[in-house]
DNA sequence: GTCTATAGTGTGATAGAC
DNA sequence: GTCTATCACACTATAGAC
């Protein structure tokens, strides 16, 4: 570590708070934006409303994101972290069919915990934001191939697309209310998981 | 049916001829806004863009249509229809499985033959232009009741999630392209109707 | 019934002063 | 780095002349 005359080390510390001030901002208009999305969804995440929010002009933003679609992009990171997170309980259990039942459920109930979340994650238009995480399909497909069926990969897809589609019905309110999505949830899984089921006829992949 | 004199007679026929241009104009409106959403989509449809196209100015439409969204409404209940007449040759099959089979194949490739239609139809919020078809979900039932399923309107809607999953996925862009949509529709399809698998063991309804 | 003209509101993003 | 002011646009919908 070299040494510093005194006046170099007041002006490392002054940029160093200058980087906080900054990274601080930053982390406050995410915090913000989060909480509008969340509440009234990325549609109603306006530049403007956000910067009255944090007391800023509009034109402060832009000191921070390129853009409105980046903001939406971090905040997507985010959810995509929490997703993660809300699996890693259920991704060590030894018994694959029981790791997928939990992780099938442990899914849709993040979509209903966080509405606003899912839709900015899995329903928005892709966009530049590059396609949802893999890493959830991977885990899927794992477990499958212990499940010795034919074409893992293809079998996580559609059982990720059956509980997509019980999820994203239900927030568009396309699905009459006839079935609590618990019991749809229980249904899917069963049919996926139950013995003798399509595991072995699996085709493409 | 009463006579009339020749005046009557004359001022009848100018209100029929009224009326044709009337529907027709209204019709032509359709016309031009169908052809609109299915190329570039609900979002795309804006009211100038429609008068320009049909060489009026913004305020006829509405002496036809309370709203854009009336606009919309009347695309969605054009969609329907045609997604019935869709699966109207195969609500006839005797087998219900293979009858399960030939509509969920019929309802996937309505929708990636028609994709802003189906993203009209089943994955804008609902607003107040009704849930979606439950003609299909009536029918989906009915075969599966013939199957002995214990849930058989759980089941359908089950099924119906896992099809519209693999199709809002698909047309998100969410999803990896690593298998191709029909394989996943012949998976699901295998997995909710593979003899053994989950139809007995239905949960809630 | 149809037009012109416009009200009224929203948006994302930027120029230029300080 | 922050602000004010604004550009350049989109939108739905309506008032009032003809």
């Amino acid at each position: 570590m070299p040494r510093m005359s005194p006046d170099e080390e007041r002006t490392r510390q002054l940029r160093q708070h200058k980087q906080r001030q900054r990274d601080a901002l930053r982390e406050r208009i995410l915090e913000v934006s989060r909480g509008i999305v969340r509440s009234e969804g990325l549609a109603s995440l306006s530049m403007r409303k956000l910067a009255d929010a944090i007391d800023y002009s509009p034109a402060a933003l832009y000191l921070h994101f390129r853009s409105r679609g980046e903001i939406a992009r971090a905040l997507r990171e985010e959810g995509n972290a929490q997703l993660r997170a809300a699996f890693a309980p259920h991704a060590t259990l030894a018994d694959p069919a029981a790791r997928l039942r939990a992780m099938g459920r442990a899914y849709v109930e993040f979509s209903m915990a966080e509405p606003e979340m899912y839709r900015l994650m899995f329903m928005e238009p892709a966009d530049a934001a590059g396609a949802a995480d893999t890493a959830m399909l991977s885990v899927f497909a794992d477990a499958f191939a212990a499940l010795k069926a034919v074409a893992p990969l293809a079998c996580a897809q559609a059982l990720w697309a059956n509980l997509h589609g019980i999820v994203a019905l239900e927030l568009t309110g396309a699905t009459p209310p006839a079935t609590p999505v618990a019991a749809l949830v229980e249904l899917s899984l069963d049919a996926w998981l139950a013995a003798g089921s399509g595991l072995a006829a699996g085709s493409g992949d």
